[in-house]
This record gives C-alpha cells, sequence and structure tokens, in this order.
DNA sequence: GGCCAACTGCCACTTTCTGTCAGTTGGATG
DNA sequence: CATCCAACTGACAGAAAGTGGCAGTTGGCC
C-alpha cells in the first residue's frame, strides 16, 4: 500500500509490540513481504531510527526523540474516554477517582477544544448498560464524526418506520444497549440519536460541516444541562 | 530524492521552523516542487499528524498530544488498564484495536518491567461480568501489591469455612461478579483468587516480598497459559 | 475587487517499489 | 559440528508510485 503511512505504522508497531520482534512478524504485521520489510527497516534506519537487530533473535528500537513522538490518535483517544468512563461506575472510590484524573490529563494534552468537546461529549452522555455488537461499518461513522461531514443514512425507528436523511454525527455514544450515533438531524432541525442498529444504508454525503460543529456540540450539552436541572 | 526520508525530513522542518510557515518555503526546504509539497503534507496527514493549514497563512504543526512518559500513577495506570480491557470486549473491531494499542503505548512509558507486569496481570486476568461495589479497603490491597508487602487475612470461602492466612498479593482482579485478589497463598502454597467480600480482616503483614514479586507474576502467566492450551 | 496562499485535478514521464527466489551470516542450541 | 533461527543481501521484471507543470478554485483579509 502506501508506503510512507506504512513506515509510521511500522514505526508504531515496533514502539508497541513486545521487543524483541521478529522480522516475520513485522513483515505480517504491516502487510508486506519480508523482503519488503527488511527494505522498510532500512529506511527507517536511514530516516534516523535507531533499530537493533540481532540475528536469530529479533529487533529492538531504541526510542529517540530525532522520531515522530508516540501519541494517541482518535480512536485510542475515544477508547480511552470510554473505558475511563466505565471505571468511574464500578463503585471502587479509588480508583474511580484516578480515573478522573487520566480523563483530565489527557483531556489536558489535547490541541483545540474541539477534541475536548468530543472526548467530554462521548464521557458524559456514555451510559452504563452497554452491550453491543458493532454491526454496520461503525468506523465510518467515527471518521465523518472527526471529519465533521454529513452522513446520508436509512433509518428505520423503533415504530418500524423508514426514512431517509442526512445527519450531522457529533459523536458515537454507548449507551442503551447498542451502539448509538449522536447527530443533529437535518430533516427535523433537532438533535437525534441513531440506534445503530436500525442503519440500513450509510455514506458520506460529502458535505462538510466544520464550522458548525462546535456550536452544535455546545449546544446540545447545554441542552443536556437544561434538561437535568430543569 | 526518496520520499519516505523526504518527509521525516518535511515534519522535523515544522517542528524547527517558526509557525506559521508557507508551503513555498516549506518545498523549498524539502527541495520539492510545491504540487509535490502538498502531496507531502497530505501524506503526513494520512500518518497521523496533526497539521493545520490557513488559506493565505501558512501550517502550523499541532505538537501532538505526545503521551508524556511517567505521568501516571499506579492507580492511574490501574484504571487504565481495566478501562481499557472493558473496551477490548465491547464489541467494536476498531475501539478494540485501539486499546490494545492505548494499553501498549501507555505500557511502553512505564519505567521498569516490575510495573509492565502488573499491567500484563490485571488486564489479562479480567473477566466480562464486574459488576461490584468495593466492601473492604481495597486501597489498602492495591497498596500492598506495588509496595510488595505480605498480607495478613481472615477469610471465608464460598464452603463458609473460615481461615487465617498470609497472602502476598499480586494484583486485585475485576473478575466474577466482585472484587478479587490474585494473591500467592502461603498456607496452600499456591496461586488463589480471595472474593473480596470474603476477606473480613485485613492488615499488612509487615514483611516484604520485593525479591519474588516479579517471578510470582511469571510464573502465574505461565500456569495461565498451561490451563489454556493444555 | 484584488491579493495571498492553501488546495485540487489532470497528464505524460520517471522513478521507485514490490514480490520472488536464491543465497549468506552469526549466534544459540543440541 | 550440525541444525535451526532469523537477520540480511543481490538480482530482476512487472507494477505502482511519485514527479513537475499548469490551470484552475476557494476562503479570508485589506
Amino acid at each position: 500500500m502506501a508506503r510512507p503511512d506504512r513506515l509510521f505504522r511500522l514505526l508504531q508497531a515496533m514502539r508497541v509490540l513486545p521487543a524483541p520482534i521478529t522480522a516475520a512478524r513485522l513483515a505480517e504485521e504491516t502487510e508486506v513481504s519480508l523482503r519488503s520489510l527488511y527494505r522498510d527497516i532500512d529506511s527507517l534506519r536511514a530516516a534516523g531510527a535507531r533499530i537493533e537487530g540481532e540475528r536469530g533473535y529479533g529487533y529492538r528500537l531504541i526510542e529517540d526523540y530525532a522520531l515522530p513522538p508516540q501519541t494517541f490518535d482518535r480512536d485510542e483517544i475515544e477508547a480511552l474516554a470510554l473505558g475511563l468512563a466505565e471505571v468511574k461506575r464500578m463503585g471502587d472510590p479509588a480508583l474511580a477517582k484516578a480515573a478522573a484524573s487520566v480523563l483530565a490529563k489527557v483531556a489536558a494534552t489535547l490541541p483545540d477544544d474541539r477534541e475536548q468537546h468530543l472526548f467530554h461529549a462521548v464521557s458524559q452522555v456514555y451510559r452504563p448498560d452497554a452491550r453491543f455488537a458493532a454491526g454496520l461499518d461503525m468506523d465510518l461513522v467515527r471518521q465523518a464524526c472527526w471529519r465533521e461531514e454529513a452522513l446520508a443514512i436509512r433509518y428505520t425507528d423503533k415504530a418500524g418506520a423508514t426514512s431517509e436523511r442526512t445527519i450531522l454525527p457529533l459523536a458515537v455514544v454507548y449507551t442503551e444497549g447498542t451502539l448509538t450515533v449522536l447527530a443533529w438531524c437535518c430533516l427535523r432541525e433537532a438533535f437525534r440519536m441513531f440506534r445503530a442498529d436500525g442503519i440500513s444504508q450509510l455514506r458520506l454525503a460529502g458535505t462538510s460541516f466544520r464550522p458548525r460543529r462546535v456550536v452544535l456540540l455546545r449546544e446540545y450539552l447545554a441542552e443536556l444541562q437544561g434538561r437535568r436541572t430543569g
């Protein structure tokens, strides 16, 4: 596939997987032939990475500040937020406190408040009884959330009525026994929750709602607050 | 020349040069045409770099929310491990993968392998149906785990038999509907799981088992492996 | 409306990358 | 000392990129 991207993934793999790691394993991980993997290792070394290889043993990456830093990507942040939300309600006070602390630390390192909103949205909306299996391609939905692109969906509600809608997805929420998409519904002009198992068709509509996203999230959170206190 | 190398240099250039920086300048810096530079920026973004571009202004590299090493204390690490284990079994493949990745990344930043063992122990032993409330002071138990001190407990097993034991606690485990302590039982000379609600008295025995801890954990994990494959 | 600079699409041309295959090498194990 | 393991290397031909140039478009700002 795309080589440059692959090199970054290779580097990540070497950081993430326990050392020592064999070339064969890395080749599998990055989906290339063994020969290409040796070439990739070469490239990384040429780019300045310190990779130690021992015959009959495996590779070891020596961490180096010249390399691109270790980061959490958005999937990972979402997993963190979700997992920590779960821990918070498990009932162990010390751990709950620790979870909150981790949450705060990670939130503090996020670049702009857009991500922070996503972060808080997910963890606030989270509800206990999540027991679900992912039906359709939720990753596409999550991508749409991050890239702030509208989605065109066919949706069947609880009553069985089917409709075609364009939605502006804000966050994937883990609630009420199923995966749910929190979105602004362009049909109803209101915030709606769409259960994943009700979505039968799904594609990127191709239009961006970048300017509105933060505003929408803020509005939604305000609405939540109002409902709670009012 | 070599594209992958160039991408690393581009990233370096964006780090080093004062923001905002124009595409033209970066093209000059990396010795490519403007058109190729835009492609390179694309590649970096695809690889996960956060680069903000504003028309008429220039580029800005958001120093990735780098994972600062060593900023998580043990409570926090435990909360992380627990939460991520939960996410892993939630059934969303992309998130599960992300959770595994976070786990590995955090593990990589831990100073020595002692913590790594704790880390892996907790996440491996974790089982689905954790719905518990902390009864006694689990924090004391967790502290004992970290400080590698023996615990003296009074324990009532499922059959109702009560005994006094000295145990070497390895990890607090979240399993089988209750908090559980995984420990080496000095009475039985074997690994045992003690349900928290069966522990009626608890105090630090005052003796350390520091030298044995890593060995014990390794043995326990090996036992787990054996049970699985054998 | 004009400027700036990020962005995009297209095209013909090059360069590089890719997997395959057939080796070699150094260390550890038996 | 033979065997295994896994890191490495070289060569090759077909496939897949990357490449610059050019001609746009877009959004913000003066």
